[in-house]
DNA sequence: CATGAATGAGAGTTCATTCAT
DNA sequence: AATGAATGAACTCTCATTCAT
């Protein structure tokens, strides 16, 4: 009777990402099965069938999240020849991607703001690889005495926190451009323009003169 | 059958007290009336006769830590001698503030992601005063000639993002810590040195050389 | 510091009143003892101190209500000179109390959907006292040779709810006129009007010819 | 653990059955889910299930019932060859649905002394097809110059009201009996005798002479 | 693969009622 | 006589999860 068979790939792939939109939006907790299977225009009780339980189906959507953001920082930064370079690379792709997927900041942030809760192991395991990525660069830059010493986990949520919180505030501050025209909340600020303002704020302050 | 105090005040507080951990540590959502009944010793239906409901008592909550930082934030400003001065107390009191209260920073944090969908109004209201005190900070201090131009707003988020997180992750920080002694998560950093350390980046970044 | 010592009488009445208004606006469950406090302008507390409880209270409610009525009746049909005149008193008599006292219809005819689940003796008593009244006119009648035997219960529940529902419908029967002109739900009926029509029917159909 | 049926329509009758029992027995205030569920030996949320909520599964009960006194009435009246007789099996047919679903009178005194506080539209909208029944009947009635002008309004409720009360007081009236031999409340009438005395009385005082 | 039917555990909220003052 | 504080018991409704088909 109703629409049946049609390829086990795509129909899971639907759920995932109806399921990434869903948690963005509203967050885990707020976010219902029965949200996630209307969205995706299937029974509930296939997302069990699929992903044993909802905090199951949650821990593949960041999972795909996570790798997806790895790849975008890695890829990028292959075509660099400088260290300077390679932290430009990081904080432009790591903006492009989250302008892109707004949807991510606002998971990240709130697990953040768990201090993980809902996914132990494997959101772990990601953020450590993400920041040993920059990690690394600084430190690179440091023995190359291009950078000074600087402490780079405070580097990384610097970076992190502000293109984060820019993409999630963004409702709230065109909200508040529109009531009080004299506080300049950035309302329109384009992605480009702020990774930039981001890195030349870090190479300014780290490099060596 | 339980002991009743007969004191509104103190009753209150305890109840304001106890939801506001229990928030920072769960969220709202994973936050329960029962939960906080029983962590306050109080009948749940007690909640509801001061609160209205769980989102009334959620919105007295963080009206009450805004109000605390603003004040907080606005009091240590006013021994200042200088722009540079009041920058480098603008961080410094946000920073103690976050540390002695850190429910603070998760809950900001999950508030900023959700685009306040929580508590409209009020909480709207506070972030804006917060943010313009800074605001303010960087438009004086460029027309002073002492900083360059700067986006406040990417500015303000730095600073709020980088503390905010160093507080919330502190759990996880110290986790990775011990799996990994390789990467430098800044586990057992001080307060101040975090909060000595944006102040510097911003600093060097904005000064006119 | 509230206005207190204020009569206590005349605090008793205020409840009642009050009371007799929501009860028959909302019924009993829906009538809530905060209601009526707060439509009293009363604590609650007071409520019990007078009243015992919320049954209690609406006890008092409906015995006030059926000794009026009874009063009202009775008192006006001492003037009449023939069965045929105490038969038509008692239908206007009855009308205009229902007329004028509106929520007594509403909760008549609920407490006896009810069969009286509210209030056991009290309601039931006085039932009966007022059908008594109709029951020994009709005796009367019939002995007289003026009236045919007739099924005296039968006869109070026609005249009684034929009122009754003239006067809880009455908000339905407005609504009902507006949305179809075709349909006569004699929605400006005036109470005499309707009285006469049924003391009318009620003497022609058993008046001895 | 418990029987898991797996037969979508016979649970949903079943729950519908008892809804409509315990809504007549006791009100749709006093009646809560739960009841429902224990006597329909049915988990709680699988009524929430079917009927999205509590006074949707009321409507529902409802809309039923006045469908079929509506079938009833309309049927019956089939073979009729006369006005008069139209009248006379309007009531009959009337009054032994009312005997034999005892409920209904009493959820349709509630409703009525509610004006439908409950259920807006569907009620009205049952309510005014049974009434235009009786309505058509008198009017036509009129033009064959069988019966005299009335209002047919309050014949209506005397009708409805007469024999609705009797059937929602038969125990309180049962009660009087045995406390009191010397009031006839009619506590041992038949059906058909009520309904009979109520067409006599009408046709009495309608028929022109 | 996919679905509708069914459940258990709890969450938020209300309310009659009582107690201390 | 009158009040604010406090409680316990229910009540409506939701939701993750499972089962039978």
């Amino acid at each position: 009777m109703a629409k049946q068979k049609r390829n086990a790939q795509e129909t899971k792939l639907k759920i995932l990402t109806n399921a990434k939109l869903l948690f963005s939006k509203q967050g885990y907790d707020a976010t219902t099965v029965d949200d996630i299977a209307n969205a995706s225009d299937v029974n509930k009780a296939l997302i069990y069938y699929y992903f044993k339980n909802k905090s199951g189906l949650y821990s593949e959507v960041m999972s795909g999240l996570f790798d997806a953001i790895y790849e975008e920082v890695v890829n990028s930064s292959k075509k660099c020849n400088s260290v300077v370079d390679e932290l430009e690379v990081f904080i432009y792709s790591y903006a492009s991607y989250a302008y892109k997927h707004p949807y991510f900041p606002a998971l990240l942030l709130r697990e953040l703001s768990d201090s993980g809760a809902h996914l132990p192991e494997m959101m772990f395991v990601s953020m450590r690889r993400l920041f040993s990525l920059l990690s690394d660069i600084l430190k690179r830059a440091e023995e190359q005495k291009v950078f000074k010493h600087s402490i780079a986990m405070v580097v990384h949520f610097m970076i992190i926190g502000g293109l984060n919180l820019m993409v999630t505030t963004k409702p709230l501050r065109v909200k508040a451009m529109k009531m009080d025209k004299d506080i300049d909340t950035c309302a329109d600020c384009l992605v480009d323009d702020v990774a930039e303002f981001i890195f030349e704020t870090m190479k300014n302050s780290l490099e060596v003169r």
